[in-house]
RNA sequence: GCCGAAGUGGCGGAAUUGGUAGACGCGCUGGACUCAAAAUCCAGUGGGGCUCAAACCUCGUGCCGGUUCGAGUCCGGCCUUCGGUACCA
């Protein structure tokens, strides 16, 4: 070959838009990421968590999530798995309705049209993906079975209809679940403060799980982080129920406790302002200061009410209960400290063991009584830690899981009170006065009420026609042809249910769906949904952890439980790539730093945008966007390029042995064929741990040894640039497969899946350097055989003039000695 | 307030079970190639001291202590940032 040609090879751009395209239009063409589903052995279920086409483009996120676990994916086929990969849109919800609202631009038609654009980018990106097994939820073949899950539900008692106290959003103008409230009493959606408001509803009794939903979590493999917020989500408590009756008549009010134990110390009742008793039992001295209470905190915003930074506030309602240990008469108060969602919207206030009740007491001069001995020295207000009973009559001197034990028999066996458990979890809202998602497939009847829809006449289809201008309404009431309808029951003029479902409906259960989205047979293949399930790794962010993760945990329950599945979770192992900010703030619209990626993919090829996501640092950490550093992976593919150019047909040319003896290769082969083997090894355990910075980093450092690959005899430099190839093909699968033909292979990499074996004698250095210290100060290092025993290093280390400079005069404490790393002397 | 994660060069970040801190990359500096530039290639690059230079010394992983022959890593006490949560009885 001559010099010129050599060097025209060297100085070639790696063309990236002709190779990604060459490649893509291969797979595609040749349905090479097409999985067979009835193969079983090895089956990998890698799932990320699916598109929501609320615009026409993929962001930095979506690339974010979907390169590296799709690297992940590659790995994995490579390794001999059968790896099932879907993708699809998760394609009902608000934003494409707000859209509408503001442009006339129907949902439906903008959200397709985003869906095709979306599809164009993702296949450009290059993703693994069974496309055989695409899938939207808008489309009534999804949506039907929304509908009959929840007539499965409705049968078994699971959705049900309450008038209730609701989150309402009036930018959306639509209930959400509590889920999609934040912290700040904001909607989790558009920002906007969520008010309260009467309204009957859809549920799903997610409570009945709570507890398997508790002890799932110890079965599967998650973040504990998320699982911490599961746990705190669902907010077990274990404790008592206790009546308390009023002074003076016959009613009764049961309050919730998880320290029945320090009864004794109860000193005044609390109720929640909503406590339907409160009218009756006020007296006529204190019902206008209670009336005006009332008032005062129907004003308030639901934020307001519950700053715990406020000071607290409430009013005496002139009645007493009577404490059923001490048969006391005990004041009742109305305080909003105390919520009438919670517990039984009651509470036994025990100021010497509780802050929140110390706090009240102290304010309105309130009795208080310690039934638990704070340590001598204690000098805070309330004691809320174990220690023993005083003042408490038969408890005295038990601690305090006795003491709950001894009393909560004592209650039962007088018939006032009950172990019992609460939970903070509760039901799952799912109606929504929206247009754009599952109508709920419910008729209401004058005659016979709520009739489900047959499942035969399912899907109840969404019409295309309807006003969704924002009125508060449900925008489906607006087409007379949906909503009047007959009763299947009786036959007579009926009208259906205008409001449709959470979306996160929809995405309780596409994991189910995408094994055969074409299923007409049910909600999706059976057998396919035992064999499958759960999905080995679910990757996606860590804003679901209790909306989404939560839903689908329950609705997988559900499933099994009516024979659909038969396994208990539907995600083993997740994973949650980190956030990409951009000036340290989330990316948004409105705070105007949303970054294209489509500027850099069209620059520098989707490989190289996607490899330095996957450089930029660990992946469940995320960070801040930053573009510098993206011409560093760009080089690595540019050499990596020129370098399988200029040893094309290497395969053919010059096979290499699946292993070579060490014994048999020159100083420069060894270090070279050590250092592939090494890279291997460090690759195989990074890649498989999602740890891609530190992988890619791994390779940079092998293309780097190559640089003295020509001192190599050619079927080694073959064995070589074989296992570079398969190395990176994972993390760019476009340059992966270009490499892997260069080389002369006649089949893609991903059709006929190929991955080396470690050559693990190859792991091992003829010669290690040792860590000389004096006193843990490193003073020198010394180059000694490999596996060097104390003695033969010792001879060299004190021999070293540096060491000699440190020891001599001086007498030798100890010295400590670990194998290939460390020789430490210690001298007084 | 409570729970969790993180804090390492100018920057992104590496560092099995405590065992040579700063891998890899960016940037920067110098050099080669070029009429010149870009690209590419080669060399250097934590701070300070000493030196013509090297060798060498010294300080260094948010702060203060501790354990240890030895601490980025373990323990105690703080500070900062970012997530989650918010009177749940």
């Amino acid at each position: 070959m001559t010099t010129f040609f050599t060097n025209l090879l060297k100085t070639m751009k790696y063309p990236f838009q002709e190779i990604e395209t060459k490649w893509q239009t291969f797979w595609e063409d040749k349905k090479v990421y097409k999985t067979d589903l009835t193969d079983l052995e090895k089956k990998i279920y890698c799932l990320v968590m699916f598109i929501y086409p609320s615009a026409a483009k993929m962001h930095i996120g979506h690339w974010y999530n979907y390169g590296p676990t799709d690297s992940w994916a590659r790995f994995k086929k490579l390794r001999g798995y059968n790896v099932f990969e879907p993708i699809g849109y998760d394609a009902f919800g608000l934003p494409a309705e707000n859209y509408a609202i503001k442009t006339g631009i129907h949902p439906k038609d903008s959200t397709l049209k985003n869906i095709e654009d979306i599809r164009v980018m993702v296949k450009h990106m290059g993703g693994m993906y069974d496309w055989d097994s695409e899938l939207m939820t808008c489309v009534p073949e999804y949506y039907r079975w929304n509908q009959w899950l929840f007539l499965q539900l409705y049968k078994k008692g699971l959705a049900y209809r309450k008038n209730a106290p609701v989150n309402w959003c009036p930018s959306c103008q639509t209930v959400l679940a509590r889920e999609q409230v934040l912290n700040d009493g904001s909607c989790e959606r558009c920002g906007t403060t969520v008010v309260q408001k009467n309204l009957t509803q859809w549920f799903f009794k997610i409570t009945d799980y709570a507890e398997e939903l508790l002890d799932g979590l110890n079965k599967i493999d998650w973040p504990e982080k998320t699982k911490t917020m599961q746990l705190n989500w669902i907010g077990k408590s274990i404790g008592a129920e206790v009546d308390f009756s009023v002074s003076g008549t016959n009613d009764k009010i049961k309050i919730f406790t998880t320290r029945p134990d320090t009864l004794f110390g109860a000193t005044y009742m609390v109720l929640a302002p909503e406590h339907p008793l409160i009218d009756k039992l006020t007296t006529s001295e204190f019902k206008q200061k209670v009336d005006e209470y009332k008032d005062s905190i129907k004003s308030m915003t639901e934020i307001d009410r519950t700053s715990t930074v406020k000071e607290k506030t409430g009013i005496f309602t002139g009645a007493y209960v009577i404490n059923p240990v001490t048969n006391k008469n005990i004041p009742i108060w109305i305080a909003d400290y105390v919520l009438m969602t919670y517990g039984t919207g009651a509470i036994m206030a025990v100021p010497g063991q509780d802050e929140r009740d110390w706090e009240f007491a102290e304010k309105f001069n309130l009795p208080i009584l310690r039934t638990v001995q704070p340590p001598d020295g204690f000098e805070g207000k309330a004691f809320t830690e174990n220690g023993p009973a005083i003042n408490s009559d038969f408890l005295n001197g038990l601690y305090v899981e006795d003491a709950k034990k001894k009393i909560i028999e004592w209650l039962e066996e007088k018939g006032i009170g009950k172990h019992t458990i609460n939970y903070r979890l509760r039901d799952w809202l799912i109606s929504r006065q929206r247009y754009w998602g599952t109508p709920i497939p419910i008729i209401h009847c004058n005659e016979c009420g709520l009739v489900p829809v047959p499942e035969d006449q399912l899907p109840v289809e969404l019409p295309y026609n309807v006003n969704f201008k924002p009125d508060g309404g449900s925008p489906l009431a607006s087409n007379p042809e949906f909503v009047n309808t007959k009763c299947p029951k009786c036959g007579k003029e009926a009208k259906r249910d205008v409001d449709t479902m959470d979306t996160f409906v929809d995405s309780a259960w596409y994991y189910l769906r995408y094994l055969n989205p074409k299923y007409d047979k049910g909600m999706f293949d059976p057998e396919l949904g035992k064999a499958w399930t759960p999905v080995d790794t679910y990757v996606g962010g860590a804003e679901h952890a209790v909306m989404h993760l939560l839903y689908a945990r329950f609705i997988h329950k559900f499933l099994r439980d009516i024979g659909l599945v038969n396994s208990d979770e539907p995600f083993q192992k997740l994973i949650h790539q980190g956030t990409i900010t951009n000036l340290g703030a989330k990316m948004s619209k409105s705070k105007g730093n949303v970054v294209d990626p489509n500027q850099f993919v069209n620059e520098y090829g989707s490989d190289v945008f996607r490899m330095y996501m996957m450089f930029m640092g660990p992946y469940e950490l995320g960070g801040d966007w930053s573009d510098k550093g993206i011409v560093g992976v760009d080089r690595f593919v540019q050499r990596t390029y020129t370098l399988f150019n200029t040893h094309q047909n290497y395969c053919k040319k010059y096979p290499a042995s699946v292993k070579y003896n060490l014994e048999e290769l020159s100083e420069a082969e060894k270090t070279i064929y050590r250092k592939v083997n090494q890279t291997l090894d460090k690759v195989e355990v990074e890649v498989e741990h999602f740890r891609f910075n530190t992988a890619v980093a791994a390779l940079m450092e092998l293309i780097n040894e190559f640089k003295s690959l020509d001192e190599c005899r050619n079927d080694l430099k073959t064995y070589c640039l074989q296992r570079f190839a398969v190395m990176i093909a994972p993390l760019a699968p476009h340059l992966g497969e270009e490499c892997w033909q260069l080389l002369g292979n006649k089949q893609s990499i991903y059709q006929t899946p190929v991955w080396f074996d470690v050559d693990k004698s190859a792991l091992i250095e003829d010669r290690v350097n040792i860590a000389v210290q004096i006193n843990g100060k490193l003073r020198a290092t010394i180059e000694v055989a490999n596996n060097s025993d104390k003695e033969t290093t010792a001879k060299f280390v004190k021999s070293d003039e540096r060491v000699i400079k440190y020891i001599q005069d001086k007498e030798i404490v100890k010295e400590i000695f670990v194998p290939n790393k460390i020789y430490n002397i210690v001298v007084k």
